[in-house]
DNA sequence: GTTAATACCTGTTCGC
DNA sequence: TGCGAACAGGTATTAA
């Protein structure tokens, strides 16, 4: 992606969950990506010209990448819209040069595009505040800790706030639990010293392990094209109401409770 | 200032 | 079979 020239920019609708400004497309023809990164949940582009794209997946969002046998451009208009069914939820399509299409593809419009400038990306409103990226050496035990004294909330939706730490979701945070032994009921300023450290060693490897599988895909989530990720196989607690608690001795059953209007899932014997 | 609840949206699942 | 209700998710907004 990064050295690719924007050729052409669709926009099918304005009205995500932040309306896209009038001059979307036209910010953003003919500007090279200049750097592809990540902060939390949204996908930073870096342009040429010193603009910034900001892209948030939501929960049902996918950007799937097309590339065509032909080597021509301006291929948006020809047959952009011939890729099956779940293109009526293909909202902005880019033409990245060569033919090949960047298709933003969101049936639930929980996801996001935002323009701003590259200097400005650190006090933007959608990323100002953000806590520390989980998988970075600098998110330790002291840090959450420091993060989580004096939270009269549950755990639970302490590590939900991405305030905290940016980029767990709900799924995430109940396996990170379990797998630290932690309730998620717990209050959030208890989990100090040791139980802070190692509620960081599980979050660490719950998303390794997820990356590793290649993320997660809800059952409600599967797309026709087959392109989904296989964690959800893996999941130790997340939608296994009633079973054993597993690979544990404790006897314990996992329950479901909610949380914030949240599902949890979690083994109350091993989890204190 | 902090925490909790609600709205947004739509495809899927469940119960009647 | 068909219908409506409930549910799932992340985050901004509103309420407490």
């Amino acid at each position: 992606m990064e050295g690719r020239r924007i050729t052409a920019v669709e926009v099918r609708r304005r009205d995500l969950r932040i309306p896209l400004p009038e001059d979307f497309a036209d910010a953003l023809v003919g500007r090279t990506v200049a750097r592809l990164g990540r902060r939390a949940k949204y996908l930073v582009f870096e342009l040429d010209d010193g603009t910034a794209l900001l892209a948030h997946l939501g929960m049902s969002g996918r950007m799937l990448i097309d590339q065509p046998k032909t080597g021509d451009s301006g291929v948006i208009g020809r047959y952009a819209h011939a890729t099956g069914d779940g293109a009526a939820h293909e909202h902005v399509v880019f033409e990245v040069g060569n033919g090949t299409l960047i298709r933003f593809r969101d049936p639930r419009r929980f996801g996001l595009m935002a323009l701003t400038r590259t200097e400005d990306l650190a006090t933007h409103k959608l990323l100002a505040g953000l806590g520390p990226e989980p998988t970075e050496a600098a998110f330790t035990g002291e840090v959450l800790a420091r993060a989580l004294a004096g939270k009269r909330t549950p755990i639970k939706a302490a590590l939900l706030d991405q305030r905290v730490v940016a980029g767990l979701g709900n799924i995430y945070v109940c396996e990170s639990l379990f797998l630290a032994g932690i309730s998620p009921r717990r209050l959030a300023a208890s989990v100090q010293g040791k139980r802070a450290a190692r509620l960081v060693d599980a979050i660490h490897r719950v998303l390794n392990e997820a990356i590793e599988a290649g993320g997660s895909t809800l059952r409600d989530h599967v797309a026709p094209d087959g392109e989904i990720g296989y964690f959800q196989h893996s999941f130790r607690v997340y939608d296994r109401e009633g079973v054993k608690c597993p690979g544990c001795t404790c006897g314990g059953v996992v329950r479901r409770i909610v949380q914030s209007g949240r599902s949890t899932f979690f083994c109350p014997t091993r989890q204190r």
